[in-house]
DNA sequence: CCGATAAAGTTCTTATTTGGAACCTAAGGC
DNA sequence: GCCTTAGGTTCCAAATAAGAACTTTATCGG
């Protein structure tokens, strides 16, 4: 069974993992929250390839979680904004920075 | 880069993820949640493959997340039940499930 | 004019993960 | 004996991801 299959599923947990369930999509949700909205700023901070950051965007602004605005005509850029449904993630990721605080601890001396 | 390589990550997010950041390893606590317990439940529930059970459960003991309990002598049977760490993983859950009641209604019957 | 740089992707090849099914082990039950 | 149950493991094929190079459009420096 792929992960996708599972967005029609009965658990909204479920469907919602169908969507969001993936370690890199997490990670570029929470650099949005963090500021972020460029292409090379979720490839450097989350360490995907660029391809895999491609693709989840594209998924990302499918399923309006996230707009695509130009912020420059020409050349023609864009960057990936939060729209409400997006924003209305943030309970999702402050539960997560909670538990990862708490028992989670860094080790080592971080690098970035 | 690896996802596992997340986990000393300056991002308490980051760290989380590296750990339960995958599908799978979500729908199983999720059914934990619900009372789950056994192998085979996880595996008809989530409808991940029993390799992919097997490693995603391995993982979340050692990460201190559930614990192997025998709960039959002869034969040996064990059951995997919350500690308290899993246990405060909930919020994460149910932030999820309020976000896909309010954001992702199904759109078919649904199936089981 | 010529080359270098920048942003946002795409393309390519190779490596890793996953999917799906079959098999194993130990104990009971028919 | 042989079937069933629970909890896995093993195997191979298929899908996904990693890593680096390349493309496009436009600006900047000399």
């Amino acid at each position: 069974m792929k992960w996708t299959d599972l967005d029609e599923n009965w658990c909204p947990v479920a469907r919602t993992l169908s969507l969001v369930g993936d370690r890199w999509t997490l990670l570029i949700l929470r650099d949005c929250f963090l500021g972020m909205s460029r292409f090379d700023q979720f490839v450097s901070s989350t360490g995907a390839t660029r391809h895999l950051i491609s693709d989840r965007l594209k998924r990302l602004v499918e399923a309006g979680i996230l707009e695509k605005q130009a912020y420059s005509e020409r050349p023609k850029r864009y960057e990936y904004v939060l729209t409400e449904k997006g924003q209305e993630f943030a309970p999702a990721l402050m539960a997560f920075r909670d538990w990862g605080k708490k028992h989670l601890p860094v080790r080592r001396a971080s690098k970035a």
